[in-house]
DNA sequence: AACCAGGGGTACC
DNA sequence: GGTACCCATGGT
């Protein structure tokens, strides 16, 4: 067990943040992550403390980077302008949030499931792929992200049971890719952002919003900002149409989460008028 | 260039 | 107990 202090951190929005898909609730303050192979269960202790069920050690090897407790969001926060309203808003709402330093395959694979699901239903395709492909995990009832040989060998028969749908066979070509070194994950890290997107976008099942967001959350391109239906709308509603992407700089993906979680959750009311107009228009990508 | 594949969890009514 | 909708992509 080691305590830790983490100001300006909202567990439970990042759980929930829809960047991860095996970071969940396990009660009022408790929470259990699936990475590195390994389960974290997560106390909330409140006022920035938490309760770590893991050694010192392996919270200074593993764990703060992947909870990136090396950046400075507050600078982040204190940088956003000043004169836009709405950012203000989801940034006081979000500014819990932190970018989880993610493994790019895992993303992947993750992201690919996520289009046209709800985050219930990714995380639960995804603990489904990983208690039939991949390895238990000692001493919990767990299972690590199966590797990309063990997706690869998966029969389609077998991924369909996962409840993946038409997403089955992206996964499967993906896969094999990925295991046959035709494409190296690993090798994607040197590119700058416009390569290492036209390199993901290459894979089945990857176009520019899925590959931005294995970017963003597997590669930590903070630069990337991908346009989900969620934007899409503050972008309609708040910016008039205008993405506001260009003008956000360097952390342009961590204020896409910031309106993406503020947008999303009970606190956002849109204008009636807009909200309405927007409702009627129907389910269709409001800048397509 | 519109339209649809395939399906599951959940918030709505 | 229906119904709509969800962090889209690729093929027709």
């Amino acid at each position: 067990m080691t305590e830790i202090t983490i100001p300006n951190f909202d567990i439970a929005l990042t759980a929930d943040s829809g960047q991860c898909f095996r970071f969940n609730r396990t009660g009022e303050r408790d929470y259990q992550l699936i990475a590195h192979g390994r389960v974290l269960t997560v106390r909330d202790l409140g006022e920035g403390r938490y309760l770590l069920g893991c050694e010192q050690g392996e919270f200074e090897a593993l764990w703060r980077h992947y909870f990136d407790l090396e950046t400075d969001y507050a600078a982040i926060l204190s940088g956003l302008p000043a004169d836009d309203a709405f950012l203000q808003a989801a940034a006081r709402y979000a500014g819990g949030l932190r970018i989880l330093r993610q493994d790019p395959w895992e993303t992947l694979i993750g992201f690919i499931i996520s289009q046209r699901k709800n985050l219930a239903s990714i995380k639960s395709c995804m603990a489904a792929i990983s208690r039939r492909f991949g390895a238990p995990i000692p001493g919990t009832d767990a299972y690590a992200f199966p590797t990309p040989g063990q997706l690869a060998a998966a029969t389609l028969d077998e991924l369909n049971a996962c409840a993946l749908g038409y997403r089955s066979r992206y996964i499967q070509q993906t896969a094999r890719l990925i295991a046959d070194g035709a494409l190296d994950l690993a090798a994607l890290d040197g590119l700058p952002d416009a390569a290492m997107r036209a390199a993901l976008v290459t894979l089945p099942g990857v176009g520019v919003k899925i590959a931005d967001c294995v970017m963003l959350f597997g590669y930590h391109r903070t630069r990337a900002f991908p346009h989900d239906v969620w934007i899409n709308r503050v972008v309609e509603r708040e910016y008039g149409g205008q993405t506001p992407a260009e003008n956000l700089g360097p952390y342009a993906g961590v204020i896409q989460q910031y309106m993406f979680c503020y947008a999303r959750g009970p606190a956002y009311r849109p204008a009636p008028d807009a909200s309405q107009a927007n409702a009627r228009r129907g389910s269709g990508n409001p800048l397509a």
